[in-house]
DNA sequence: TCCAGAAAAATTGTATCCAATCTTGACAGA
DNA sequence: TCTGTCAAGATTGGATACAATTTTTCTGGA
């Protein structure tokens, strides 16, 4: 899912990045001509890549129009983070069912990564703050699991870039580091709990309470319009 | 997600559609020349829908060698399988919490449609029974949720056309018959239980048992493959 | 007969090209 | 000044073209 071997590959992996760590923020137009050339290939492999990226939902292509980065409704939002739970509280209870040292080891390893990027700040630590709930899922062993979690919270990184606080990543990973300890100790009621609670944390930095976030007028008028009548 | 705009779109609807109704199966190789002298377009076309469905790894794409038909492991199998008990069990939950009558109405009338094909007999049988569930997941009103589900049914379809016994669709309905009415009941407790074990007759569908099923040599023998030495 | 190696054919990866569609900006009329 | 219309420019959807790679076929030698 990583290595380049196709141009189209390396596209879409460098965009997907790109939009997770919110450099390409929601409602961005993404044409074909420019990516091309800013990746020095041609039109074709860019499309490839687009069209990836919009079977995962982090762009839009609407016929003849182009493609953007994908700006979630509220509705859609709120969705997708009641699917994060959903699907996290699976992966910690596969994790506490059956959980290898090695594996604790990784995830310490990761602790630590998190830590000193926050420190450095940047894009980075907005990334790997993610990545960490990735890895988490791939601990689980199940391959399938994995990838939804993957997509999924690429899509909250998304949200959190559209109906975010400014800057606004996941999480200082204090939380993170006490999930692991439970993790640890087997204790599949309290990583539940702290995962809850987490994932509520994250929710709650978007501001999904209809508040008064984007002046996103085509969609407060598409309420508003009727079929023609 | 159905409706054809653009020429790729509709080769990916019948590409993903033969796939699921095992018309074409696994392994077999996907030329993009063949396929687009079939749908009278060009192999830009095909491409884009191959891409697509390589996305839902319903097609397998090796640099410079092609598509084909996913051959799923039976690793993978199981992983599959298990994912789709963890996801149907919250479709299960979050329609118990909350099911308008309109919705059973929609379940009961496609009750009946499963009922007639499995009369008639032939690959839309196969459809409907998959459908059905996706229809119980789009029920739940979560997009995503919906989109998983119908990500994984699709597989397990094609896990069936390759590990399962001849023609071995999903199930008779009866069972989903008996789903719906503990569902109307809001029984959460009896629709779960009907759903795992639903699921589970489907999963013996299968001999994931590692039983002798196809001589697929090129993966028993990857076993024996060391590194040169 | 069987195998190794080379040539030919087939197939993919990618760039380029053209027509169809959308967007932008200018211009005329109110 | 504002608004509606239309032409010019930009962008996409899709076909074609060509190089790179793989697969198949052919051939010569053991």
């Amino acid at each position: 899912m990583s290595t380049q071997q196709n141009r189209g590959d390396a596209i879409y992996a460098s965009l997907r990045q790109a939009i997770i760590e919110q450099a390409l923020k929601p409602g961005v137009k993404l044409p074909e001509d420019q990516i091309g050339e800013a990746f020095g290939v041609s039109r074709t492999s860019v499309r490839g890549a687009l069209i990836r990226l919009s079977a995962e939902s982090l762009v839009e292509m609407r016929p003849n129009r182009g493609a953007a980065v994908a700006t979630p409704t509220l509705e859609e939002a709120c969705d997708v983070f009641d699917m994060r739970r959903t699907l996290e509280r699976e992966v910690v209870l596969r994790l506490c069912r059956n959980l290898s040292t090695r594996a604790i080891d990784a995830l310490e390893t990761h602790l630590g990564e998190q830590e000193r990027a926050l420190m450095a700040g940047g894009p980075r630590s907005i990334r790997l703050t993610g990545e960490f709930h990735i890895l988490l899922a791939e601990l689980t062993g199940s391959a399938t699991l994995a990838q939804f979690v993957n997509q999924i919270v690429s899509r909250c990184s998304l949200i959190l870039a559209h109906y975010g606080r400014p800057h606004s990543g996941e999480c200082g990973c204090e939380e993170h580091a006490r999930l692991v300890a439970a993790l640890r100790e087997r204790d599949a009621e309290a990583a539940t709990r702290i995962m809850e609670h987490h994932l509520g944390a994250v929710q709650s930095r978007a501001r999904l309470d209809g508040g008064e976030n984007d002046p996103d007028v085509t969609e407060i008028l598409s309420r508003y319009v009727r079929a023609a009548s």
